[in-house]
DNA sequence: GTCTATATCGGGATAGAC
DNA sequence: GTCTATCCCGATATAGAC
């Protein structure tokens, strides 16, 4: 029951958000919001009209708290070398903050892939230009790849998977130690990169 | 509605799983199950007493599906570069055809993770012993890693992921046409261990 | 703006006829 | 083994008092 000092309005969408990303939606009621927030049920809809609006309220500022940083860090004019390790830096620590982003992202995704559309617009990025970026940037390197795409898909795929799977991961290979983990996670950030370049250089 | 020589017993388990893996634990309801295998709600009560119960037996199988290859390939005799190409072979394979059981399990470990213990341990799966023989495998062949836990997740992560955010992928970086996406995780089956494989040799 | 009370529906589960 | 009928609860949502 942190900031107590917040509107009732946006106390609800800060609590909303824990408990949406904790049990998903369908896995979440309007009860159960009401008494994290410490207030009535019917006050939700007050603000809210209901549950759906609410949610969706929320999906697009989960959205919008990490896709935007796609679009800066590749289409800026860093380095190839440099764009990786920022990638890696940038997305392990947003979800090493919020650790709760990826499963629930992927999991309503899954279930409602229309509340796509909308929000990859409003984020104003457009892949099909970061893609003929990079692609440029690896001709000009002197690097063939069949499909850039592929480069994308290993990035991001080495950073976020490790935190949609951490119940697993964690539970096989860490003895099911959260620091343990966590420290596994920073050491990411450089392994993932390395791992992307020296490939690269090499392929 | 396939399978009518089926017992009702094992159709219900058949159409469950569909239902249960397309929509999660809480966005399934029993009627949604008896519908879709032309029965009455309460003949899955009388075959599994209740929705839980039901829940488990199919997670349980979905998770014997896909988890035993994973010491099937590394525990084998192989040498370490077969296994890495055996392991994107298999696991892209078995995703392909079906596609739902990355985020289905993902997202069902994360909401209840005590799952896992038992099913771990009758799949017969010792990570520890794994992580071992793959760390002599690569002392062998003269490479250094911090921590071979990496070499793991980053094998995983590549294979893994892109089925479980493929709503995003699809859509952003390939018109949402299925058949080209179906194409690239194809392509991936050597795409992934050639990255492993070059980075881990020029390391 | 916040509450109580209530309407309406669908959920899981059981009893009992056949 | 399969059905109908029913119980009980919790869900979303609204009406209306304050």
């Amino acid at each position: 029951m942190a900031d107590r000092n917040l509107s009732t309005e946006e106390h609800i969408l800060e609590v909303a958000r824990e408990v949406f990303m904790q049990n998903g939606y369908d896995g979440t009621s309007m009860q159960m919001i009401a008494d994290q927030a410490g207030i009535n049920k019917s006050l939700l809809h007050y603000y809210y009209r209901s549950k759906e609006r609410l949610f969706r309220e929320i999906f697009a500022k989960v959205f919008s708290q990490f896709i935007p940083h796609l679009g800066v860090i590749f289409m800026s004019e860093m380095s190839l070398e440099k764009k990786v390790y920022a990638f890696a830096d940038r997305y392990i620590d947003v979800f090493l903050e919020n650790p709760l982003i990826p499963i629930f992202v992927m999991q309503e995704l899954s279930k409602n892939p229309d509340y796509l559309t909308e929000l990859i617009k409003e984020a104003g990025i457009n892949p099909n230009i970061m893609i003929a970026k990079i692609s440029q940037m690896l001709k000009d390197e002197g690097i063939y790849m069949r499909d850039v795409r592929h480069f994308f898909v290993n990035l991001i795929s080495l950073c976020v998977f490790p935190f949609a799977a951490r119940p697993l991961i964690q539970r096989m290979m860490f003895d099911n130690e959260r620091e343990a983990y966590d420290n596994f996670l920073q050491e990411r950030k450089k392994e993932v990169p390395q791992l992307i370049l020296n490939a690269i250089r090499k392929g």
